[in-house]
DNA sequence: CTAGGGTTAG
């Protein structure tokens, strides 16, 4: 075996360095800039006349296993390097080689070279070198081969160093093999190891990392010295368990904070959704002078994408380039996502033409972005560019894909992509695809076929599918399915609030007026709720929030005599208010004022008040809009020459010119 | 060989 490496490795040596310089820049810049960077180095190197040493590759091997496995033929050729300039014996580089190999997959080149390491005192490899083998096993995240790497070592006899185990614990971590990690636990405890931090911060985060929050507390409580990633560790298991609010306690705690410890924590708000306060941590880590990097980064524009915070997300845009923050493929996709969740589809398309190295995430992002945005067409042009550039969908590519069917009313399309989703691409359909394609169904008027599709689904309808053929029976006005599919969905959650309002929405849309009459007594009777509607808008970096009939706002006085101004020239106009999707049972009149204070209209109130008329106003609501919102909106995007972006829960709103993009079909 | 952090949907 490492013969054959090794002839493998002297067969690229002809030409070195030119042509191999030349073709292996090309290869290794699909694989990051790490890698590009070191061998272009390198190579500089070795014209200019400098012989490497026994320093100069370890870290070009390490830059170079960094990249992924386009970089193979860039370790081949390194590989070649060492052995040209007799480097093999050279423990540094021959270390260095077998994490390359492990890390870039080749399991079997890393284990036949770590073979051939003769040990200092001859004969079985030195723990060095088994070290090496796990660690390149870690990094490519074969964390199986990583245990099964130190069960082989402890089997040869060799003895394990406190790097082993950091290793090891962090592979059972990773692995999440938790029962394995303790056994090491007890091995590392056995062996008289302790008091050791690097081992110690590796069984906290394992323990934090296997969701053992009290085990790994334990650990870290009894700890006599303790550093950063011991804190981090604990800190990201907190907020893995789901307890924030106490990471965060802790995070104060800390008697200093690096980049990471601050990521983890700004990450923390965003994976339990409270994206202002990640955006609140992360305007603390900038004042306390602490120095962002790009995965922090990530996390600080995911909040913004979630919260609608163009301006934000834009100014973290600029803010990397002013300090030097590299834009890697991380933030290129949720950059994407970020411009597509605020609607400006056009500066989305802009990152992504500006992408060197696209992955499945890039093309998913962009296809999404489009689909949502009310552009079907070119999100399904995306998807076949992505094939061509030889990328493959997943699950989630692929509800990116029937949801431009949907938008774009092709239905043949979307039977199409479902059915070649499974045969092709042999992934699944979950109950969400299922979703997608009723839907596709629905909005095209095919109830029938929709109801049928439900039928023969593998899986139980859960309550989005009814909800989602309710909506279709609505919009179609059909109530013979559409009370069918209410009827299921309140089988299933008794209290839901929407199947009410849509069912009651569908008998008006018919002129069934006693059946609307009939449901708001239900409501009334049962004292159904509805969920409390939510309306953000970002002004000059700064989200405001608004309830309906909320009167917390500090401007809340202007912003409601400027409401009633604007629907006074609403009602010149022509406007009038559209009480059916009204719920509270009132007079007549009571019903329009609580439509009037809709939050979506004191966000809009609020923006006529606060921004130049060039500004277009972005607002993301938590609900569906309602029928009457979108009424006015069309009619103030008319009146006032305003474009106002609405992000429902489900879809995009574009109000230009008096009409919206959703063609009044939502 | 040497700890801790990041992307798409619902």
């Amino acid at each position: 075996m490492v013969r054959a490496l090794l002839s493998r490795a002297r067969d690229m040596l002809d030409g070195i360095p030119h042509r191999w310089g030349s073709a292996a820049i090309a290869s290794s810049s699909a694989s990051g800039h790490g890698a590009e960077d070191a061998v272009a180095g390198y190579v500089r190197m070795l014209g200019a006349g400098v012989r490497p040493d026994a320093y100069t590759f370890p870290s070009l091997l390490k830059a170079v296993a960094r990249g992924a496995a386009a970089a193979a033929e860039v370790g081949g050729a390194v590989h070649a390097h060492v052995v040209k300039f007799g480097m093999e014996s050279s423990a540094h580089a021959a270390s260095s080689l077998i994490v390359m190999y492990a890390a870039m997959g080749d399991a079997a080149a890393a284990r036949a070279l770590l073979e051939a390491c003769p040990g200092a005192t001859g004969g079985a490899p030195p723990p060095v070198m088994w070290n090496a083998l796990i660690s390149g096993h870690n990094r490519s995240g074969r964390f199986d081969l990583s245990c099964r790497s130190f069960a082989d070592m402890v089997r040869a006899g060799a003895m394990a160093t406190p790097v082993t185990y950091v290793s090891v614990i962090s592979a059972c971590g990773k692995g999440k093999d938790l029962l394995l990690g303790m056994q090491v636990h007890k091995r590392v405890v056995g062996c008289g190891m302790f008091p050791d931090l690097r081992v110690g911060n590796a069984l906290v985060d394992m323990y934090a990392e296997c969701g053992d929050m009290d085990a790994a507390l334990v650990l870290f409580e009894g700890m006599l010295v303790r550093s950063m990633a011991s804190w981090t560790s604990v800190i990201s298991g907190l907020v893995r368990s789901g307890q924030v609010d106490r990471a965060r306690e802790l995070f104060d705690h800390m008697p200093e904070r690096d980049t990471v410890a601050w990521t983890v924590m700004i990450d923390g708000y965003v994976r339990v959704g409270r994206f202002r306060e990640a955006l609140e941590t992360f305007r603390r880590m900038q004042f306390c002078k602490a120095r962002a990097d790009e995965f922090t980064m990530v996390s600080v524009i995911t909040a913004c994408a979630q919260l609608g915070a163009q301006e934000t997300g834009e100014w973290a845009r600029i803010y990397m380039g002013r300090v030097g923050i590299k834009m890697d493929i991380f933030v290129g996709n949720v950059l994407i996502d970020m411009y597509s969740k605020c609607g400006s589809i056009e500066r989305a398309l802009d990152v992504f033409g500006d992408m060197h190295n696209k992955d499945k995430f890039t093309w998913t992002a962009i296809i999404l972005g489009l689909a949502v945005n009310g552009r079907g067409k070119e999100a399904i042009d995306m998807f076949y560019r992505m094939l061509k550039a030889s990328l493959i969908p997943d699950e989630v590519t692929f509800i990116g894909v029937l949801t431009a069917c949907t938008h774009t009313g092709l239905v043949d399309k979307g039977r199409e992509f479902f059915l070649c989703m499974t045969e092709v691409y042999n992934i699944s359909p979950t109950v969400v695809h299922y979703g997608c394609l009723i839907d596709v169904l629905g909005r095209a008027g095919k109830l029938k076929e929709a109801l049928h599709t439900i039928d023969e689904m593998p899986m139980r309808p859960n309550s989005t599918i009814w909800g989602t053929l309710l909506a279709a029976c609505r919009v179609h006005g059909n109530s013979v399915i559409g009370e069918l599919a209410a009827e299921r969905l309140l089988e299933l959650d008794p209290d839901n609030s929407t199947a009410y309002i849509l069912l009651s929405n569908m008998y008006a849309k018919s002129n069934r007026w006693k059946d609307v009459q009939r449901i708001r007594q239900v409501i009334m009777e049962k004292g159904i709720k509805k969920e409390p509607g939510c309306s953000m808008i970002e002004m000059n970096g700064i989200i405001h929030e608004f309830l309906a009939a909320d009167r917390s706002h500090p401007m809340s006085k202007e912003i409601y005599s400027k409401l009633e101004t604007v629907l006074i020239d609403l009602w010149n106009a022509g406007y009038v208010p559209d009480v059916t999707e009204v719920f509270v049972e009132v007079t007549e009149e009571e019903k329009q004022k609580v439509l009037y204070w809709h939050s979506e209209k004191l966000a809009i109130a609020f923006a006529l008040l606060t921004s130049e008329s060039n500004v277009t106003i972005r607002i993301v609501k938590n609900l569906r809009m309602c029928l009457d919102c979108h009424n006015a909106i069309k009619l103030i995007s008319k009146l006032y020459g305003r474009k106002v972006i609405v992000r429902d829960r489900t879809r995009f709103h574009h109000f230009r010119h008096g009409s919206c993009s959703c063609k009044d079909y939502w």
